[in-house]
DNA sequence: CGCGTTTGACCCGCGC
DNA sequence: GCGCGGGTCAAACGCG
């Protein structure tokens, strides 16, 4: 029927390239950003890849070698297929808690590291990731994501110290971070492009239970950390089992620092 | 009965 | 032009 013309719409970028192999096995990596602008292509194409650890995926429904983490997105399982090299074969799984969400994910076991979880989500530009249900029509998944028009401003403190890069102050509150939690803005060039208002990328085990803002500055990159609420966390939660040196960012135009 | 998974077939892009 | 590999479809099947 339409078949070839949902193959026009398929994602056909190699991933390989963006499979950096996993820095640390003891960690689940957030590994890259991609913005695949295919020539022939006419959106763009965002994927990501993600690390997690067979581990942190314990407590998620398990029923295969590419079964993904639990989170509080449905994703639904459309095929499976062996990937050449790989012992292991590769899960694709699309986006199910909204009607029309672009949103895809491809679970796979690293062939390097078997205990790694490789789950690369792809999304188109104008839709990165599973949208609120205020900014779509159609029945209600079981999340029930609310981004409020105007949350609260955090509170957002300075770093004390600028020579130490690994600590900032949270709510008075000394916090000290590992470098590896220090990420570069410039990776998430691809979020300020979203035509969301208000949104979040990454989670983090770390700051999400902390309910705590922090600020990171990273040069001339500023990262500020919000406290989630749990709609919040069911919201993104598309994202997976994200690694521990995950980070929550909110975009607000309202907040600004200097 | 509805929803999700499985699995073989199909289609497309790319490399040779 | 052809073959291969990846991505998706959709019917069949299973489960609650």
């Amino acid at each position: 029927m339409k078949r070839g013309l949902e193959m026009a719409r398929s994602y056909n970028d190699h991933e390989s390239s963006q499979e950096t192999g996993p820095e640390s096995p003891n960690s689940s990596t957030f590994n890259a950003v991609v913005s695949s602008h295919s020539p022939k292509r006419r959106r763009s194409i965002e994927k990501r890849v993600v690390n997690v650890p067979m581990k942190e995926m314990e407590g998620s429904r398990h029923k295969g070698d590419t079964t993904p983490p639990s989170d509080s997105w449905a994703w639904r399982k459309y095929g499976q297929k062996p990937i050449k090299g790989s012992p292991y074969p590769r899960g694709y799984y699309r986006c199910s808690s909204t009607k029309g969400c672009p949103a895809r994910k491809q679970v796979e076991r690293s062939r390097d590291d078997p205990t790694m979880i490789l789950i690369t989500y792809t999304s188109e530009h104008n839709h990165p990731w599973p949208l609120t249900s205020s900014s779509r029509n159609g029945p209600k998944p079981k999340p029930e994501p609310k981004l409020e028009p105007e949350p609260e401003v955090p509170e957002v403190v300075e770093p004390e110290e600028e020579d130490d890069n690994n600590k900032f102050m949270v709510l008075g509150r000394e916090i000290e971070t590992t470098p590896s939690c220090v990420v570069d803005v410039d990776e998430f060039a691809w979020f300020s492009e979203m035509e969301t208002t208000s949104s979040t990328i990454l989670e983090s085990p770390i700051f999400s239970s902390e309910k705590k803002t922090v600020v990171s500055t990273t040069g001339d990159d500023v990262a500020v950390f919000f406290p989630m609420g749990e709609e919040d966390e069911s919201l993104f939660a598309d994202l997976g089992e994200l690694p521990e040196c995950s980070v929550v960012f909110r975009h607000r135009s309202s907040v600004e620092i200097f």
